[in-house]
RNA sequence: UGGGGGAUAGUUUAAUCGGCAGAACGGGUGACUCUGGAUCACUUAGUCGGGGUUCGAAUCCCUGUCCCCCAGCCA
C-alpha cells in the first residue's frame, strides 16, 4: 500500500499507463545556501520514490538568479547529498545549461501571441498587477505586435538595454484571480556576471518559466515541491502545456519540514552565518546538513527521522524530541561506551597504595547490546569523579556519592566517601577521601548499600580535552513568533554553546579513528570536531544528551507551582465583522431574489410538500433541479424521502455535470426512490441501481430485475447468517461482549457481505445484538 | 477581502474510498539495571463546531469557524 498521497498518485498514474517513460524525479536546489534538514525531506522522497518505482531521480541546480548563486554552494549541496547517502547517477543537470533551449521557447511563446516585452518600470508593473481583491489593469505594451516583440526580446538579449528597461510576460489574465496569472514575468534583464554561463546572459529566466520547462526538457514524470507552490501550478501547467509534449510533467505539493526550537528557511540561516551568530554554516549547532554532519548525527539518523515525520498536505511543526529520539536510538547501538569526566572533582582512595596501579578491562558495550569488545582502563589512587556525582546534601531521590554513602565505580570498585575537603575560604569543594573495597571488583559486596555507579576517570592517565555541549539555537518552539518590532533573534538561546574545557577522557580513545562517535557513559555521546579537534588539543562535540529522568524530574520540581500551558499560546484572532464572500448558499439566495419561479418553488416545497428549509433551499438554487424534482414529485408525491435522496445521493453522484446530462429524468429517479421507500431493495441497494442508472440510463425496476435484487428479511436466514458471523470471529464477539461496542458496526459490515448486499439492515440489528447479547 | 490549500490524541501520521479510530514520539506509573541510558509492561489522550443522510459517518450532504499561501524583475 502506498505510503502517502503522492505514492498514491504515482501508483495510480502507473496503473493508468500515463506515462512512456520511468518515473522521473527531481531534486531542485537553487545554489544560493546550504542544504539543511528540511531539504533532506525533500530529498529523500524524491529519491525514494525514483528507487522504489524503478525510476531515477535528476539532481537539478535550479541556477536562474546570477546575483545570489555560488560554485561553493553548488559542491557543497553535492557533497551533502551523497553523504546523505542517495546518488543521482548521471543526471546532474543545471537549468543554466537550458538558457538557450529556454530562450527559444520563449521566442516561441512570442511568435504564437502567447509572450510580450513589456516597458512599464518596476513601480508600474506592480501598481498595473493589481491587488488579492482588485483585478489588474494591461500593460499599454500588451498588444505590441509579434515582429516588434521579436526584435525588442532579441535586443534584450544582445544587451542593448540596461536592467530593468523591458521584461518578457506571458500574455495569460490581468484580471485573474490568481495573481501568478496576471501576465506573470518570464525574463528580466539583469546585467550580471553568472557562475557558470558567465558573461554570455545578460537577460536571465525566472523561476516560474524555468522551472516547469527544465522538468519539460529532463522529461520529469511528477515535480514534488512545497506547499507555497501551490498557485505556481496553474503557471507551470499553462507553460508546459503550450510547450512540452503530452505525457507533461506535472506537479504535486507537499508540506515542508518544520522543527520546534530552529529555523529552516535558506534566509535566516545566511542571516546566522553572516552576522556570526554562529561559526559558519556548518556549525554544529545549524539544522544544515553540514552542521549536523560536523555534529556528529547519523546520515541514517536524518534519513530515518524524515521518513518518520511522513508526507502529507497539513502545514505542520515536529517536535524536536522526535529527532532526538531517533538520533539516540541510531547511537545506542553504534557507539562504544567509553568514559569521561567534564567537570572534575578529584578523588582520593586512601586505602590504596601510592604505588600501584592497575588496568581494568571494560566492556564497550552494555549487556543489551550485542556485541562484543573491551578496552583497558587505568585505575589509581587518584581518580576524577563528575561534579554533580557528588552532593553535600543529597536531596531527596538523589542516588549517587554522599558523606557516609558508598557507590560503584563503573566497571571498577566501590568505594565510601568518608571525607570532603572544602577551601576553608569559599567552601569549595575541592577534594573527596574515599576508601574501596577490594573485593567489589566486578562483586556485589556484603552488608554495604550501593547506591548508584558513577564514571571516573584516572586523574593521570586520563587525556585532557575540550568539551563542547551544544544545546538548542533558539530557546522558543517558533523562533518566527516574534514580538512586535522585534527580530527572530530575540529567540536566541544564550547558552546553546557550553565549553568544558578542563574534561578528560580515559585513553583507550587514542586508539580509534578521530571520527568515532562514543557513549561517554552516563552523559551523552559524542564525536571530536571534524575541525577543530587536533591529536594534542582533542576537542569533542556533544552530539546528544542522553534521556535523562533525574534532572527532568528535578526541573519538574523545580517549576512546580507553574501549570503546564499548551506550548504555543493561540495566535491573537481578529475578529471579522465583515461579510464573507459569495458562499454556495448566497449563490442559492442570489438565484431566488433573481428569479420569482425559484422563490416561489422555495416557499412552496416548504409549506406544502414538507421539506425542511435546508431542503428547499438547495433544490430551488438552480431552475432544472426544481424541474427534476417537480417531475419526480408526479410520479411518487414522497417529497422529504425525494429530497434526501436528491441532495444527499443524486447530486453529490453526479457532482460536476449539469442535470441535464442525466440518461433519466425525473420520474424514473421517482420509481427508485419509491423502491426503496417500500422495501423491496435497501438503501445501499438503492444505490448501486442509481448508479447503473446513471451509466446505462436503464429503468429501476430493470435494473433490480437483472441484478436479482430483493431484500432479505426471512428471520430463520438472517440468524443462521449471523450465527456463522459470530462463530468465525469469536475474539471479537468477546471483545465487544467485553464492552467494544464499535465492533457493532464490523458485524454488521461482516452480515451485508455474507448475504451480498441483500440483508435489511434494519431487521439485521436488533437480531445481532441479541445474539451478541446472550451468552452462549 | 479575491483566489488557492489545510484541519484526526500535546506532536507527527494511519484508517482497505460508508463498517473495529491505529501507530510512533511525548507525558505518567511500575519492573529491571554496575549507565537516573537501553529494554519491558501498564497508562494518558483524538476525528474543528452545528445540523442532516444512513442500521452504521473521520469518510457523504448542508453550514459555520480557525490556520497557511499568493500583490518580488527571489526561488
Amino acid at each position: 500500500m502506498a505510503k502517502d498521497f503522492i505514492r498514491e498518485i504515482i501508483v495510480r498514474d502507473i496503473e493508468n499507463n500515463l506515462y512512456d517513460r520511468p518515473i522521473t524525479t527531481r531534486f531542485p536546489p537553487e545554489p544560493n545556501g546550504f542544504l539543511h534538514i528540511g531539504h533532506a525531506k525533500s530529498i529523500n522522497l524524491n529519491f525514494s520514490i525514483a528507487e522504489e518505482f524503478g525510476g531515477v531521480c535528476h539532481l537539478r541546480f535550479d541556477d536562474t538568479n546570477p546575483e545570489t548563486e555560488d560554485m561553493m554552494f553548488v559542491e557543497s549541496i553535492q557533497r551533502d547529498i551523497r553523504w546523505l547517502g542517495y546518488d543521482w547517477g548521471e543526471h546532474l543537470y543545471f537549468a543554466s545549461d537550458y538558457y538557450e533551449q529556454l530562450y527559444q521557447f520563449a521566442e516561441e511563446l512570442i511568435r504564437r501571441g502567447l509572450a510580450y516585452v513589456d516597458s512599464l518600470s518596476e513601480e508600474e508593473i506592480r501598481a498595473y498587477r493589481g491587488t488579492v481583491t482588485e483585478p489588474g489593469k494591461e500593460s499599454p505594451y500588451r498588444n505590441r505586435s509579434v515582429e516588434e516583440n521579436l526584435d525588442l526580446f532579441r535586443r534584450m538579449r544582445a544587451g542593448e538595454f540596461p536592467d530593468g528597461a523591458h521584461v518578457l510576460r506571458a500574455k495569460i489574465d490581468m484580471s485573474s484571480p490568481n495573481m501568478l496569472l496576471r501576465d506573470p514575468i518570464l525574463y528580466r534583464i539583469k546585467h550580471a556576471h553568472h557562475y557558470r554561463t558567465g558573461d554570455e546572459w545578460c537577460i536571465y529566466p525566472m523561476y516560474d518559466f524555468a522551472h516547469p520547462l527544465s522538468d519539460g526538457i529532463e522529461r520529469i514524470t511528477h515535480s514534488l515541491c512545497t506547499l507555497e507552490f501551490e498557485n505556481n501550478r496553474a503557471i507551470y501547467d499553462w507553460l508546459v502545456d503550450h510547450l512540452i509534449p503530452p505525457p507533461q510533467p506535472r506537479q504535486y505539493e507537499f508540506a515542508r519540514l518544520e522543527l520546534d526550537y530552529t529555523v529552516l528557511s535558506k534566509r535566516y540561516l545566511r542571516q546566522l552565518v553572516e552576522e556570526g551568530y554562529v561559526s559558519g554554516w556548518d556549525d554544529p549547532r545549524m539544522p544544515t546538513i553540514s552542521g549536523l554532519r560536523r555534529r556528529g548525527v547519523t546520515p541514517e539518523a536524518i534519513r530515518a527521522f524524515v521518513e518518520r515525520v511522513g508526507v502529507a498536505k497539513t502545514n505542520s511543526r515536529v517536535e524536536i524530541a522526535l529527532f532526538e529520539h531517533i538520533i539516540r536510538d541510531d547511537l545506542n547501538y553504534r557507539a562504544p561506551r567509553v568514559m569521561a569526566v567534564l567537570d572534575p572533582l578529584k578523588v582520593v582512595i586512601t586505602n590504596y597504595p601510592e604505588d600501584q596501579s592497575e588496568m581494568i578491562e571494560a566492556s564497550y558495550w552494555p549487556r543489551d547490546i550485542d556485541k562484543e569488545g573491551s578496552r583497558p582502563v587505568p585505575f589509581s589512587r587518584e581518580i576524577f569523579i563528575e561534579r554533580s556525582d557528588f552532593s553535600l546534601n543529597p536531596p531527596k531521590g538523589f542516588k549517587r556519592l554522599a558523606p557516609g554513602r558508598s557507590v560503584r565505580l563503573r566497571h571498577a570498585y566501590v568505594i565510601t566517601c568518608d571525607e570532603v575537603v572544602q577551601d576553608p575560604q569559599t567552601g569549595e569543594i575541592v577534594e573527596l577521601r574515599c576508601t574501596y573495597l577490594p573485593d567489589s571488583l566486578g562483586a556485589r559486596p556484603d552488608g554495604v548499600k550501593v547506591w548508584a555507579a558513577i564514571h571516573w576517570v584516572d586523574a593521570t592517565r586520563s587525556i585532557p580535552v575540550e568539551v563542547r555541549l551544544y544545546d538548542r539555537l533558539f530557546a522558543t518552539p517558533d523562533p518566527y513568533d516574534f514580538p512586535e518590532g522585534g527580530s527572530f533573534l530575540d529567540n536566541l538561546n544564550p547558552n546553546s554553546l557550553t565549553i568544558m574545557s578542563h574534561a578528560r577522557v580515559e585513553p583507550s580513545i587514542l586508539d580509534d579513528p578521530p571520527d568515532t562517535r562514543y557513549q561517554f557513559e552516563r552523559l551523552g555521546y559524542f564525536i571530536q570536531d571534524s575541525e577543530d579537534s587536533r591529536s594534542d588539543a582533542l576537542v569533542f562535540n556533544r552530539i546528544i544528551t542522553l534521556r535523562d529522568s533525574w534532572t527532568k524530574k528535578q526541573q519538574q520540581v523545580a517549576s512546580r507551582p507553574e501549570k503546564t500551558r499548551p506550548r504555543s499560546a493561540p495566535k491573537s484572532r481578529q475578529e471579522t465583522p465583515s461579510r464573507t464572500g459569495e458562499t454556495a448558499s448566497d449563490a442559492r439566495a442570489r438565484a431566488r431574489a433573481q428569479n420569482p419561479d425559484l422563490q416561489a418553488a422555495y416557499e412552496k416545497l416548504q409549506t406544502q410538500v414538507g421539506l425542511s428549509e435546508q431542503q428547499a433551499d438547495i433544490i430551488t438554487g438552480d431552475l432544472r433541479q426544481v424541474r427534476f424534482f417537480h417531475q419526480a414529485m408526479e410520479v411518487y408525491p414522497k417529497g422529504p424521502a425525494l429530497a434526501n435522496w436528491f441532495i444527499n445521493r443524486l447530486l453529490p453522484a453526479w457532482k460536476d455535470q449539469p442535470l441535464d446530462a442525466l440518461p433519466f429524468g425525473g420520474a424514473e429517479f421517482a420509481r427508485l426512490v419509491k423502491l426503496v421507500e417500500e422495501g423491496v431493495i435497501n438503501t445501499r441497494q438503492g444505490e448501486q441501481v442509481l448508479a447503473l442508472m446513471m451509466a446505462t440510463g436503464e429503468s429501476p425496476e430493470a435494473i433490480v430485475e437483472a441484478e436479482g435484487m430483493r431484500q432479505l428479511r426471512d428471520e430463520a436466514t438472517l440468524l443462521a447468517v449471523i450465527a456463522d458471523v459470530l462463530a468465525a470471529h469469536p475474539d471479537k464477539v468477546a471483545a465487544y461482549r467485553a464492552g467494544k461496542s464499535g465492533l457493532l458496526g464490523f458485524f454488521m459490515g461482516q452480515v451485508m457481505r455474507v448475504t451480498q448486499g441483500q440483508a435489511d439492515p434494519q431487521v439485521v440489528k436488533p437480531l445481532l445484538e441479541t445474539a451478541l447479547q446472550s451468552d452462549e
